[in-house]
DNA sequence: TATACATACTTTGTATACAATTATGGTTGT
DNA sequence: ACAACCATAATTGTATACAAAGTATGTATA
């Protein structure tokens, strides 16, 4: 009955997309709710229940949910239905890997092709981050890295490495606040971004290369020690 | 009515996939289809066509349309249906800067992950492409490469990596003969993939990176060369 | 306790209807 | 002949009902 998907009620916490049609709303609200927590890693989601959250007939809903599946955000089993996907250890050091190959590459490509303008963008953001980091603004402080990661994947002059990074954020998703938290890793995270940004602005290949893989290491050794902490139980299994 | 999809009409040519479920079943037989060349770039799919194509309802070909827009195989447009994907020049070129990212982190991981018989497998395709390059057997070529290959990123230990690499080869598929065909190519390309098994063999993560991406530069030029070649007309078209 | 069975529920697939939008082809006016 | 315009057909988008197949659950029985 009242379509829910784009009218508001799933708006402005995470970015808007294409909404001209129902499965494109229903998709997005869908997607939103995996993002905000709202449903939880391992969840199973039933069809009829999803009909009534988002609004939308069983065929607009199926479709979503399949093109959510391509995506990776939730998981399918035959006769079983689908729930939200659940990472394993071993599978957050695969996605892992996979955005350090596409964000390595994504800067030195930066280096070659980003207008002047970009890069001071780039350099606008890092000043404001380390604002943030000061003031502990750490709702700033996220919108302005991705403000930052915006510029640096547009920069790069290739959609198709700015939209399968864009997938590998959505996946791991759930960690970024508790990374953004991590007292220990902030200051040297801003450490590895200003080693980045110059690299960058100087047009330095090789330089953005290797301040990029420094970085995502870190990055990647910080979710390693933050799962450890909670590995005791809840929420990661493997498939 | 009677099911096509996953009867045998369409297997063999391409990688066997799950058929457990008709959409699944529909969706393969689509995709091999479209990597068979039977709907060429560009082509307006039409759902009436296509269910009885694939000897699917409606709602279910909708589904598996759905999945093959987010491999990036067909495109849509809002009233307008699907048409199977075209790719423009610069599309392809980042294409290959995505799967240059990913194959050579492939190739660093399998340097460090990859078993001692994973490597003789390797070796022992070479040697067959060897043979295969001298005796002009191109059906066998073709074989022994996907072996090479198959090898390389199950090898690396990185299912999304592998992944995603699976998708870009979809995407491109119907380059590949003409690479293969290319006569000034074969040589050079055996060359760099000798470079390439002797890195990966002796584990040296840095040679393989470079082999790696020596390779892809020169199979990238390849392929903008035999674009311009037929650039005059037909199948590729500015999205 | 363990097995078998009955039952309810979920998923999968089909068919159908209608609304919204686009494509097509012809008519008209010039 | 040619352009604008309109009526109609074709296609896509959305909604719903129903049947078939598989899964999950709980109960009775050995």
């Amino acid at each position: 009955m009242n379509s829910i998907a784009g009218t508001g009620k799933n708006r402005g916490k995470t970015a808007a997309r294409d909404e001209s049609t129902l499965r494109a709303g229903t998709q997005d609200a869908l997607r939103n709710a995996i993002l905000d927590g709202k449903f939880k890693a391992g969840q199973k989601l039933v069809e009829r229940e999803l009909c009534e959250f988002a609004g939308a007939s069983r065929s607009i809903l199926r479709e979503a949910l399949v093109s959510l599946e391509a995506k990776g955000l939730i998981e399918h089993q035959s006769y079983r239905g689908y729930r939200v996907a659940r990472l394993s250890a071993r599978k957050i050091v695969e996605i892992f890997e996979l955005r350090s190959s596409l964000e390595t590459q994504a800067a030195e490509l930066f280096t070659e092709r980003a207008s002047d303008e970009e890069i001071g963008t780039l350099n606008v953001a890092l000043t404001e981050l380390e604002r943030c980091v000061v003031n502990f603004d750490l709702a700033r402080m996220r919108a302005t890295k991705e403000r930052y990661y915006d510029t640096l994947f547009t920069g790069c002059r290739n959609e198709e490495i700015r939209q399968a990074l864009a997938n590998v954020a959505d996946r791991i998703y759930y960690l970024r606040s508790r990374l953004l938290l991590d007292p220990t890793r902030r200051e040297a995270s801003l450490e590895d971004m200003r080693r980045l940004t110059s690299a960058l602005t100087s047009r330095d290949r090789l330089a953005a290369r290797s301040a990029s893989l420094a970085h995502l290491e870190a990055a990647r050794e910080t979710v390693l020690q933050i799962m450890e902490q909670d590995d005791s139980e809840t929420a990661f299994r493997a498939a």
